[in-house]
RNA sequence: GCGCUUGUAGCUCAGUUGGAUAGAGCGCAGCCCUGCGGAGGCUGAGGCCGUGGGUUCGAGUCCCGCCAAGCGCGCCA
């Protein structure tokens, strides 16, 4: 139970108590929205702003509809006082010995402290990367995958039922390019004068993964015919390609739930199924050989071509698809894709074939994170897979470290511009947020440590004793975190989780400092149980959050 | 040119969906170790929230113009 709801209801309670005595006029409110967390601690652990919303239509000043509704609300578990305040709001303060109480409560719930039932067991799939396989995943994308897996991770704790998907572009244009060029590799080796095409891959990754092929299957490939070498080859170039992927994202403590592929669209049946609907919707219309969608009707700034003239479908067939397989062979209730702000155009289009689908717009969410320009020192780096040019993605996590690479993208709005320095991102990370949060859990554990190493159980510790504000303060904050994840499953932007890590951890340090848990003196036993209840239950709470995060919680460092 | 996104402290960024005196980390200037981990704690300086209008009891937050930056505008994906 998220406890601003239980302000929230209070609230309601009162005011509808109060219309009922006659003591406020009736009002129309939605209800629910008003109760927020004060900046300022002096203004209690929350604050309706009801009151300044309500004034206009009651004719009342905010102050006196304020008083009515304070009056209303009873100063009951888990408030211990309601007060007014100009211009216009109702505080509330929690109750100390029901903020003690929730150590226990914490302890109990475990692992599964912050779970809400905001989700209701909706069917949510959240797909993230999907970059194509054809060759190694690049640094910008680590920001994809860390804010598309911590939020599958948050909506699952928010009580969605959650699926991982990597979508695998392995039909199309660009996977035949692939083939080619890597035939062109391989041939290389064996002396053949084969040329990369010039819209094909020329990284150097692609001669290493010919070589590897070559010692697995000899010269198989060099009197075969081109079209069937290229194909064939290719064919062993994707499997490894996508495990290198897979690796990849394991690295930065990404995994799956399934990997999608393209192709299967079409060996299902999927890609014939929705032009048909969608010519029967009457969307398609033959223009210069090719057919076209008519999006523009539905929204999208142009309309697009589905499959040219040579009858190849182009990707936005394939995408149309690939939903309609989501949302109806699937079924998932609810679909959100993160994706780079390099697709920013495809939004519309998406749009315009969801709803011609008559699918509703609430249940597909395009989340568009912006793209990381990598420098090295004042110089930008370009990234071009095709030149090969490129930092991958394995680089820079095994330069800074999958923790820090993943504090760093996940802390910050994924709407925002972001530089990421290559020079200065290790240097920063061995002074970083993530230190301090993750040193905040090893000190607990080192704590615990000691407890153990004296033989103190403290099962029976009794948290009434807890009564320190620098304890209330840390209580305070661990009461928050199923409120920040229902946040975060709502606006779909995660970066308030690692802020919340860090203010508890900004709770924690000054804690330590001030009240000793495991004391010297055996007068203070009772003491020092109640406070090793309060430290197990914060170790609870931060290696709860770094979960999420997909972050290791160190016992030492 | 059109579209989407962004502009907050010297730097990197938050800002709880329109609420009370705009916050943090780094950096900078100081202070604090007879005890569980100093990768810590405490204090201070630092702001016309890009800019000009508008909406209202109230705007960093919503709307419009302008300026600047990123991305997009292929029968590529």
């Amino acid at each position: 139970m998220i406890i601003r709801d239980q302000i929230e209801r209070v609230v309601s309670a009162a005011l509808h108590e109060a219309q009922a005595s006659g003591a406020l006029p009736p009002a129309h409110w939605e209800g629910g929205g008003s109760v927020e967390r004060p900046q300022k601690a002096e203004h209690g652990d929350f604050a309706s702003s009801l009151p300044l919303r309500l004034a206009r239509q009651m004719r009342m000043s905010p102050m006196a509809i304020a008083e009515r509704i304070a009056e209303q609300a009873p100063a009951r578990e888990p408030v211990s006082r309601v007060w007014t305040a100009p211009p216009g709001f109702v505080n509330f303060e929690l109750d100390r010995g029901w903020l003690a109480s929730q150590v226990d409560a914490i302890r109990e719930a475990g692992a599964g402290f912050g779970e809400i039932e905001a989700g209701d067991g909706v069917r949510a799939q959240v797909e993230f990367v999907s970059v194509n396989p054809t060759g190694p995943v690049h640094a910008g994308h680590a920001r994809g995958a860390v804010v598309g897996s911590a939020l599958a991770n948050i909506l699952e704790a928010a009580g969605f039922d959650v699926q991982r998907e990597y979508y695998v572009n392995d039909a199309g244009s660009q996977m035949e390019a692939f083939n080619v060029s890597l035939l062109a590799r391989y041939l290389q080796l064996f002396g053949v004068d084969a040329e990369i095409p010039e819209d094909g891959y020329q990284g150097s990754y692609m001669a290493d993964l010919a070589e590897e092929i070559r010692q697995e299957v000899g010269d198989e490939f060099v009197s075969m015919a081109a079209e069937s070498a290229a194909a064939r080859i290719g064919e062993i170039g994707l499997r490894r390609m996508i495990e290198m992927i897979r690796e990849d994202m394991r690295s930065l403590n990404v995994e799956y739930d399934r990997w999608f592929s393209e192709r299967s669209l079409f060996d299902g049946g999927q890609y014939h199924r929705v032009l048909d609907l969608l010519r029967e919707g009457e969307l398609l219309v033959e223009r210069g050989g090719a057919t076209w969608f008519l999006s523009s009707a539905l929204g999208d700034d142009e309309d697009k071509v589905i499959v040219r003239k040579t009858g190849a479908p182009t990707y936005f067939a394939t995408d149309v698809a690939y939903h309609y397989n989501k949302f109806f062979e699937r079924e998932f209730d609810r679909v959100i894709d993160v994706l780079g702000a390099d697709h920013q155009g495809h939004v519309r289009f998406m749009k315009a074939f969801t709803s011609a689908l008559n699918v509703d717009a609430d249940r597909l969410d395009l989340l568009i994170y912006q793209l990381v320009t990598l420098k090295r020192g004042s110089e930008t780096v370009r990234l071009s897979k095709r030149t090969g040019n490129i930092v991958t993605l394995r680089e820079l996590v095994e330069e800074i470290g999958p923790d820090a690479c993943r504090f760093f993208f996940l802390s910050k709005a994924p709407g925002s511009q972001m530089d990421l320095d290559l020079e200065l991102a290790k240097r920063e990370s061995e002074d970083n947020p993530v230190f301090y949060i993750q040193y905040a859990h090893a000190r607990i554990a080192g704590i615990l440590r000691e407890a153990r190493e004296r033989g103190i159980d403290f099962e029976d510790g009794g948290v009434s004793l807890l009564t320190h504000d620098a304890e209330l303060e840390l209580i305070r904050r661990m009461t928050q975190l199923p409120e920040v994840i229902g946040m975060i499953a709502e606006s779909l932007e995660p970066q308030a989780l690692p802020h919340y890590a860090l203010d508890l951890a900004k709770s924690f340090h000054p804690f330590y400092q001030q009240c000793r848990v495991v004391s010297q003196d055996p007068n203070d036993l009772a003491l020092t149980k109640a406070r090793l209840k309060l430290v197990d239950a914060v170790r609870v709470v931060f290696a709860r959050c770094l979960s999420l995060m997909g972050m290791s919680a160190p016992e030492r460092m």
